[in-house]
DNA sequence: ACCTGAACACCGTTCAAGT
DNA sequence: ACCTGAACACCGTTCAAGT
């Protein structure tokens, strides 16, 4: 169903998005987008160098309502807030989540997100090259919790495994009842293992 | 250049190694492995279920060689060296990299390091069942850790810039000698995080 | 019964030909 | 000068035809 004219890179992105959300990430090609906007495939190439471009900006876009809550609270609530809310967007966009865990958006939302993460970390105390690298922390984390809870734009069955493999060895855990690898939960140890660590720093930080 | 004929599934997982690293991860077709082995690609399909399943052999034998280091070291040493080793290997193959990272290896080698992670955390105090969160959240981190390192069988000029970008917000750090987001330094501070979170959760597991 | 390779239904991107 | 779409060089996988 062919649409309007008036081709931008904001109408091609959201048009892959929807693509993406409704038939998966494969689904996203230059064929099927042109398709979607009634367009030539070519046409897309005026608006993005190659594919992985236009996939940048899906993913930037997919970022867009993650919000960095009420700025008064405590910096652990804000990084919390903020890593979950992430994890989240990407997956309400499951076919565009595996873009987001292979390459950090880093336009208009990345920035903006990037942002609300320093601060967050200046609050706590941590030197301003300290917060960076806990920033790049804390993304790669992100990035990593998606790649496990989405394979090929579905959430992704086969890391419940690594939870089931970990669970048979030697050392004989309950093995019952434990968080499956892409699991909320399992996000959630993770992320306080990290806070912990941040803590730690912050007061080494403070104190020197 | 054809050569004999019995085919194996480890056969053809070196040959796609081989593959991957000489011409990177697109060059894993089934019809190049094919070519590699001098046979037709439908032969593969008798060995593996589909070409996902091929690759996932590969990227469990690029980590065969990682060494457990001495076990009678700290269990902090052996984790470091255990995580450390895991992402030195899979760069060593950069083709087959970017697969390790979105899917965990599950098969020989992936076992036998989950088992060496869960034998550390052990002895680190962990109860059983924190120490499979922790094995699984070291995981996902050495896989994010990879994902920004490689990109397409190729290190990744891109991470780059979320260093720059981050650098470049208001609250205006230093900028300047800190590390890249895929570089060995980066990868460094985030593991010493953690390891800083595992500490605070053994010291809670062990006083209850 | 087993194996092969032609064929199907796609890709991203180049580039020559049209306007 | 700009735009188009045919064509190139590939994919993973199915399946009918051969042995």
């Amino acid at each position: 169903m062919p649409k309007a004219k008036p081709l931008t890179p904001a109408i091609i992105a959201e048009a892959a998005l929807r693509i993406g959300d409704r038939d998966g990430a494969k689904a996203m090609s230059m064929r099927r987008i042109a398709g979607e906007l009634g367009c030539d495939p070519m046409a897309l190439y005026r608006h993005f160098p190659d594919r992985q471009a236009l996939l940048d900006a899906v993913a930037d876009l997919a970022m867009a309502d993650v919000r960095d809550p009420d700025p008064g609270a405590n910096w652990d609530h804000r990084l919390h807030a903020l890593v979950t809310g992430i994890r989240a967007a990407a997956l309400r966009h499951p076919g565009i989540a595996p873009h987001v865990a292979a390459r950090p958006p880093l336009a208009e939302q990345g920035q903006r997100l990037g942002a609300a993460m320093m601060t967050a970390l200046t609050q706590a105390g941590l030197s301003p090259a300290d917060a960076i690298r806990t920033s790049q922390t804390l993304v790669a984390y992100a990035a990593s919790a998606l790649a496990m809870a989405v394979q090929g734009g579905t959430r992704d069955e086969r890391w419940h495994q690594v939870s089931d493999t970990l669970s048979s060895l030697p050392d004989a855990p309950p093995g019952d009842g434990l968080p499956a690898t892409g699991s909320d939960e399992q996000f959630e140890f993770g992320l306080r293992l990290l806070l912990l660590g941040i803590r730690h720093v912050a007061a080494a930080d403070a104190g020197a």
